[in-house]
DNA sequence: GATATTTATTGACCCATATCACACTTTATA
DNA sequence: TATAAAGTGTGATATGGGTCAATAAATATC
């Protein structure tokens, strides 16, 4: 668990040698085949995951498509958030775009770690605020921007997603079709 | 403070004495007049606000054009957030589009607040929660929806906003013309 | 390394929604 | 309560980006 570890001393220094214990204590490992499913829309999301190795997309069915809804590289936490969050049915599904290996800790457990520490509250305060700017920047470029503004600013934000990703599921995470991602592309090369 | 008080209590039961006087010590109230800014872009946002009385509008500029991010009324927290959160120069502002009454907290104040008392931390956490459901909600209404859908999906999650705003900003809220949004109604009604 | 499968590119055409223009209606203000 | 200002509705026209179709390129599989 150190990877997880590390990661959160990135956002909160000073980290306790309890919590530390409790991390790797209550994580465990999990791996997935590429193309593997680690959830499926219709599923309540029952645990919180963290990224090790590996890529994986969060995607929704839409008159028969697929939508990307998000993309996950090391270092990332992967859940559907409303699901987990609210115990209900999600409308994502997550899949391993490449072999995965993560960690995972039962929503159940995380809850009652953050009732009882202050500590543990603070850091999933830390990393709910970081989904919503993730979040918040998103609407901003869907509500703001065209097509080839939001190729531009991917480019910008998120280069590694253009340089690791098919170009269909970079498309369809920016709510365009192929087709004007291959004439952006063109235009701009 | 009661109204902030009762609001709170019913996401959070049993609130502590302690709390609750830090809530009447630390608030403090503020008014606005019908089409004051609260907010400006390019500011900085040091306080979170609270609205007892009125109702208020988030909106930045494209192109020198409007686009309405949100709506606050009564009971609502108002804030720019990666602003506040970042404390960096914000997109938004916010405007007062009736006579407002609000209750207010310094940024600083409060992040003060979550370092000492796990139980402020916690209800930061869980308004923090609610802002991104609003956000990933209103992040699939846009990525998955067209002109029509958008309007009724916010007719049935939040007639109030429809019954009580101006319809030039309803559409540019669902990132619509005002002329659609015109169209759609007389087909609808 | 040959063949099948998936993915990307390019052109022609189409459509949902924007824009423009103007009339009408409601709301503010002197 | 008159007059201005703001907001809404409706038709005509324009357009960004979608869809369809065929080809080319890349990748997987045997």
């Amino acid at each position: 668990m150190k990877e997880l570890h590390h990661f959160i001393a990135r956002y909160v220094p000073d980290l306790s040698p309890a919590f530390e214990e409790d991390l790797y204590r209550v994580f465990y490992t999990k791996k997935l085949k590429k193309g593997e499913h680690l959830i499926q829309a219709g599923q309540i999301s029952r645990t919180l995951y963290f990224v090790k190795k590996g890529m994986l997309r969060n995607y929704l069915i839409k008159n028969d498509k697929e939508l990307t809804v998000w993309f996950f590289f090391p270092e990332n936490f992967v859940t559907v958030f409303d699901s987990m969050i609210l115990q209900i049915p999600g409308k994502e599904n997550t899949i391993a775009m490449t072999p995965c290996e993560l960690y995972a800790i039962a929503y159940e457990k995380l809850e009652m770690l953050n009732k009882v520490s202050h500590e543990w509250e603070h850091i999933s305060r830390v990393f709910t605020i970081e989904f919503a700017l993730q979040q918040e920047m998103r609407l901003y470029m869907f509500q703001t921007m065209n097509a080839e503004e939001k190729y531009q600013f991917l480019l910008d934000m998120s280069p590694h997603i253009i340089e690791n990703i098919p170009s269909k599921y970079i498309a369809s995470y920016l709510g365009i079709s192929r087709e004007t991602l291959s004439r952006i592309r063109g235009r701009i090369a």
